[in-house]
DNA sequence: CACCTCTTGAAAATGGTTTTCAGTTTCAAC
DNA sequence: GTTGAAACTGAAAACCATTTTCAAGAGGTG
């Protein structure tokens, strides 16, 4: 799902929604943003596109946005609850730990660590929730050199 | 990181804080539950012994035993900050989606998966956080046949 | 225009978490 | 056993992100 003004519309009118002004600017923050932001940071971003915009709609939209899988919620070891613009239906996310910028990634075979686990457990693996964090390019190279993120392999 | 009294007792001890009744009562209400536990679920099961354990110690305990590595908060894509003992020093935790019982996980070998995410991002990966949930094995024995929890493979 | 539904933002409510604070416990030194 | 410093405690208050409520507004359709 991804997250142009035609897609988006088309979506929402599927389900009886309308893409206004407002909502368009939620839609148009967080596509440009390409970094993670949590709901306040969207605000934010988004009112400057419109300024008379509430936050209760920024909620109310990332919801729906969330819903028709145009947004997926990241969290990680510390912090939960940031939105992301979502690219394919299936996939995770990386998330710059420098500068929050996110990237998709599909291919992603999970099999024989689910395998793995299943083995070791004896549970029957139903779903797993894939997160990571890293360096995006741009800061790669900017950085390069530098201290890294506090972060390290985890796991 | 094994939540019996010794190891977590000295734990405390190398950060000049002393394992008191209240917290030893955290620590052992969360690793006889097994189950991943909110806060509140901390709460009332350390409550049984030491009925004056009052909420703020429940969240100050869990926020050193979460820096001592002796539990683990977990995440998933709907929910937020449970808690779960921790086993190994690397571990991830599986989730059961019915009962709430928690395993460990260690065969943790995430090399093709983020060496796959590193090449389509142009990341440089640094940490993975992976949340698994599934159904145990006692869940399974007792409602095989039955209709499965709301769960699907997420990604 | 009239109607009906979707939408909106402000304000209030909610609820989990953190902070504050004053009193208590622990422990080492004396 | 006294003393003093530091750790610890629970109750209450503060915090703050999120959700709900509510009355008003906007947008299509007949």
């Amino acid at each position: 799902m991804a997250l142009d003004a035609d897609t988006i519309s088309r979506s929402f009118a599927e389900r009886g929604l309308r893409l206004t002004r407002q909502r368009r600017a939620v839609v148009d923050a967080v596509a440009e943003a390409g970094a993670s932001l949590s709901a306040l940071q969207v605000f934010d971003a988004a009112r400057e596109r419109c300024p008379e915009l509430g936050l209760t709609t920024v909620y109310r939209t990332l919801e729906v946005l969330s819903e028709i899988g145009a947004v997926r919620r990241v969290h990680g070891p510390d912090h939960c609850e940031a939105f992301v613009p979502a690219g394919a239906a299936h996939g995770h996310t990386v998330v710059c730990s420098r500068c929050g910028r996110a990237a998709e990634f599909t291919q992603c075979d999970m099999h024989a660590v689910v395998d793995a686990a299943a083995l070791q457990t004896g549970y029957e693996i139903t779903e797993h929730f894939l997160q990571l964090s890293g360096v995006c390019a741009a800061c790669h190279a900017a950085a390069s050199g530098a201290p890294g993120p506090s972060g390290e392999i985890a796991g």
